[in-house]
DNA sequence: ATCTATATCTTGCATTACAAGATACCAAAT
DNA sequence: ATTTGGTATCTTGTAATGCAAGATATAGAT
């Protein structure tokens, strides 16, 4: 059981919460999850989770010039992507207590 | 994005919890994940995980009758069970950190 | 005998995190 | 001009795993 098996549906939702905070591109999005505290987050991971939320039709994206290099595509939420941030807060809450109560038992 | 895939790698790390406690049989412990608040747990989850686990030496097991149906197979953790599920608390711990802090910030 | 509740297991599928690598763009140094 | 390094995105293929659906079996009650 590795730790990554963990993030399973969950980093989509802290994407979300990043996303909503202000509008990210991806490779920016990979370095706040760092900080966060996720260990070394893989662009493998990231775009084609961007890519997917966008056909879900839960963000949207804009290409901007760069003073740095290629051009970023910036990501913000969609009404649908807002709402399912919401609904991701209240699983995420309700896992927390779940797994708490399973742990504390012990 | 399911509520389901939320648990990947985490209902591990509650089963864990669960025999830790107590030795039980797999159709127990599918109720008490639902007593906990999971909702509806398959026994397409549960059993094919005990099995792999015990592959993992995680957990051992033990047949014994039962009044009420055929033999339960009865878990207990292995001393490297012991060891996962204090790994898995201290991962659970920090994941929880983590999303709250992604969480908090918007 | 038949039915119901209990109990375990197997097969196959869908989802998804990730490693690895490909591609491309810009600015500054050589 | 060319090279180098940092920035930025995307694709392919793989492994892990939750779960639906169904098969099988036992014990007690009707």
């Amino acid at each position: 059981m590795s730790s990554t098996q963990m993030l399973k549906g969950i980093i989509d939702g802290c994407i979300l919460a990043i996303i909503h905070e202000k509008e990210v591109y991806g490779y920016e999005l990979a370095e706040k999850l760092e900080q966060y505290g996720f260990d070394s987050f893989s662009e493998g991971t990231i775009y084609p989770l961007l890519i997917r939320m966008q056909k879900e039709e839960l963000v949207s994206s804009t290409l901007k010039k760069s003073t740095a290099g290629p051009k970023r595509k910036y990501y913000t939420l969609t009404q649908k992507g807002e709402d399912e941030l919401q609904q991701f807060i209240a699983r995420w809450e309700k896992l927390q207590s779940n797994v708490n109560l399973c742990l504390r038992k012990q």
